[in-house]
DNA sequence: TAGGCTAATTACCTGAGCTAACTTTCATAT
DNA sequence: ATATGAAAGTTAGCTCAGGTAATTAGCCTA
């Protein structure tokens, strides 16, 4: 069996990959404003709606971990910039489905290359077992938050 | 030689990683709103102080990647929460040095333990060797990011 | 000692999270 | 058939945390 990892070690490495984790989403934040004209927020949900095809709101909320009116004034932002497509939902005449169109894709397809560069920069300069540590923390991220259900 | 990691990986990874943290960080915010009464911003700068012993505004601006305006306030918070003490800096009337206090202290203490719950509780789910994965994942975020001289 | 640089602050803008309250629509129970 | 309750979306209004521009006060140097 497995050593049992003990809790004071699991709270230091807790701290330090809390304050690690913020400092690098403010820089993330302030790369986004410069280049690309849509903040990391704005990326995620575009992201998110790419992968999704079509998609409510609600659902989007859902899958950002985010409140329904935040999920309307980023899809807001969205749709102003042209960048997704709205139509109402043939099943739910509340509800409406969200796709992303051509521009959002074009859009997208630059963010991934541009705003990436930012970390893909740095991930540059290190190991390629490095990477493999960080693309594994990726996963892992996503996985501590998965069974979340508030 | 070590085997060169293709762009395309490193893009990928990179992209991943990004969502990960933004989507992280945010839970972080949350999760802060509710217990402890200091945001992760203004934990982040406690810390900072309370490494740092005798330091000044400008300093900790630069430490935190923030402008000299938003660590004013960010301290203007911590004060009015009675955490921190300034004093005037004997070699500089412009600037003002700042510590934390034994308040702060023991909140920091506090916070150390009830706020890393949220990412230790997860931690404690994991293996060891995942856990050390993230470990080393929060070494290579900061490493990353010191190279940063804007 | 005049002029320019730097520290800090103030005022104001934006984005992004939240809750509360409202409207419209759906589903259901009577 | 209708009344009621739940759910989707939005609007309004709050907060925090970032930013820039402009101001004030102090430092330094030619």
């Amino acid at each position: 069996m497995a050593a049992r990892t003990p809790d004071t070690d699991l709270s230091d490495t807790a701290s330090r990959l809390r304050n690690a984790i913020v400092r690098t989403s403010r820089a993330l934040r302030q790369e986004a404003a410069g280049e690309s004209g849509l903040s990391p927020t704005q990326t995620a949900v575009l992201a998110s709606i790419s992968r999704s095809g079509l998609v409510t709101p609600s659902e989007l909320a859902r899958l950002e971990r985010v409140k329904r009116p935040t999920m309307t004034r980023t899809l807001a932002c969205l749709e102003r910039e042209g960048l997704i497509e709205r139509t109402p939902d043939p099943a739910d005449g509340r509800s409406s489905l969200v796709a992303i169109n051509e521009a959002g894709r074009e859009r997208l397809a630059r963010l991934r290359r541009r705003k990436s560069a930012y970390l893909a920069s740095r991930l540059r300069k290190l190991d390629p077992e490095e990477v493999e540590t960080l693309s594994r923390a990726a996963e892992l991220l996503d996985r501590m938050r998965e069974d979340e259900r508030p």
